[in-house]
RNA sequence: GCCCCGGUAGUGUAGUGGCCUAUCAUACAGGCCUGUCGAGCCUGUGACAUGGGUUCAAAUCCCGUCCGGGGCGCCA
């Protein structure tokens, strides 16, 4: 007999044979019946069974957490709390788990994150768990459509490269064979390469890596971004290419996931395009408004940002940064060159995304270099695209973790990540 | 990198110098219970991160080490 699915069973007529497997959640064992709670990706099912003998002494050998088969007939008629369940008529141990477990599944004490991501593979067993994990997957696929359908393509670039993006942050190396190489911590140059080869628009989901020494609740030293890039485009444009995708990603959620809302007790909303825009020297005005003294090009602490974000309910849009805090690819504002076509999105004091439109004339570019202090040389087959026809482009760089903890209220990136790596952890 | 804080059974905790052969919950083991559903009841097993020091006496105070948490800087 197939195996069926615990979400499935609800759809059988009363009456029908099954076999389900799944993790044994928990045995309630009393004089003449016993309850096996099963437990499978889908859902939650009870199995009962008489106390014969035999089956009786089978069932008080299982340890929880244990896989476990169960045949038997659905009883739609049954008197448990959700209206139906399993009446066994057999149960056998496929793979049998170890008991105690390293970390409670169901019990009502909530063990530290540590503990919990030290066994990451029972913690996920965790309904509200999982279900972050599951929105994640389903915001993504959000964006993702949204940009195949703005004729976007998905690409690939390294991660293993010779030269930093932004010169900056700090790379995590690695050796190549008899040569120096480095993580990449951003896409950036390549996918600027890839509108000099005319691809017009492209987007790639994958790991940045970040060597930086950083302990907060919002960074990992290795994260997903969902980067774009976009020809004959300027930095409104991928703004409300921005603001779209996230709002096709968030409506997607909503669509697909309820029952992991529901697990995490949260709902949320789709939020109103287009997102509120305040540009940098106005955040300034603010500041100082409230007594802060805040000096033209320094960039804003979390502090700050809470007192910005406090004016906005959820995400909005830092623009027109200062040249001085902003990578040298970005493009400059024209009528102040001491400003940029840039823009960050926020929510709360939490940034999500950083953006701009590019730099795209080499000579500028160049000039760039040497501001910044940069050496030319081991950006060569960057700067080379540029030389040959670059189109006019814009992009940005969304974190997938940082989205995902914004959106669901979760107060540490390590939630929304499987397995994170931070200053000090790399296994699991 | 700088600053603050913490490490007690599998898990989460109480404990601030003697009342600690260390509290409670849950897990685990055994038993009881005619349908449980956060099952209930009884019995039991199980821990002071590590090395040194202070003291008549240390889980408790001091120092080192290891491990962890948080804030800042930087960033997605």
């Amino acid at each position: 007999m197939p195996r069926t699915y615990i979400g499935a069973l609800r759809g059988f007529d009363d009456g029908t044979d099954v076999v389900i497997y799944g993790w044994l959640q928990e045995a309630r064992i009393m004089k003449n019946v016993s309850f096996l709670i099963l437990r499978d990706n889908t859902g939650i099912i009870q199995a009962t069974f008489k106390n014969d003998e035999a089956t009786l002494e089978t069932i008080k050998r299982i340890n929880r957490e244990s896989i476990v088969k169960v045949q038997g007939v659905i009883n739609k008629k049954s008197v448990s709390k959700s209206g139906i369940e399993i009446k066994g008529t057999s149960v056998s141990v496929v793979n049998e788990a170890e008991a105690p477990l390293p970390l409670p599944v169901i019990d009502p004490v909530q063990a530290d994150l540590e503990t919990r991501l030290n066994s990451r593979f029972i913690d996920l067993r965790k309904r509200n768990v999982s279900a972050i994990f599951r929105i994640e997957s389903s915001l993504l696929w959000g964006i993702r459509e949204y940009l195949h359908g703005q004729n976007f393509i998905e690409v690939h670039t390294p991660k293993i490269v010779a030269a930093a993006t932004e010169g900056g942050a700090d790379l995590f190396p690695v050796r190549y064979f008899e040569k120096d190489a480095y993580l990449n911590q951003s896409p950036q140059l390549y996918k600027e390469v890839l509108m000099s080869a005319g691809f017009d628009r492209v987007f790639e989901v994958g790991p940045a890596f970040r060597a930086e020494e950083h302990n907060t609740t919002r960074h990992l030293n290795e994260f997903t971004s969902i980067d774009i890039e976009m020809s004959f485009a300027d930095h409104n444009d991928a703004m409300s290419m921005l603001e779209n995708a996230i709002k096709s990603g968030v409506e997607n959620a909503i669509r697909t996931n309820n029952d992991d809302f529901e697990a995490l007790g949260i709902s949320i909303s789709v939020p109103e395009t287009p997102f509120p825009r305040i540009t940098y020297e106005k955040c300034i005005e603010l500041l100082s408004s409230e007594g802060i003294d805040f000096k033209f090009g320094d960039d804003f602490s979390p502090d700050h940002l809470r007192m910005i974000g406090s004016r906005f309910k959820g995400f909005y849009f830092i623009t027109e940064w200062p040249a001085s805090v902003r990578p040298f690819y970005t493009m400059p504002k024209q009528d102040d060159p001491k400003l940029t076509n840039s823009f960050d999105l926020q929510y709360r004091e939490i940034e999500v995304t950083s953006g701009a439109q590019r730099v795209h004339d080499p000579k500028m570019l160049v000039e760039r270099f040497r501001e910044k202090k940069l050496d030319v040389k081991s950006f060569q087959f960057y700067i080379d695209a540029f030389k040959y026809g670059m189109p006019p482009h814009a992009g940005w760089g969304l974190g997938l973790e940082r989205l995902t903890m914004i959106l669901l209220g979760l107060n540490n990136i390590r939630e929304t990540t499987l397995f994170p790596r931070d200053r000090t952890r790399i296994v699991p």
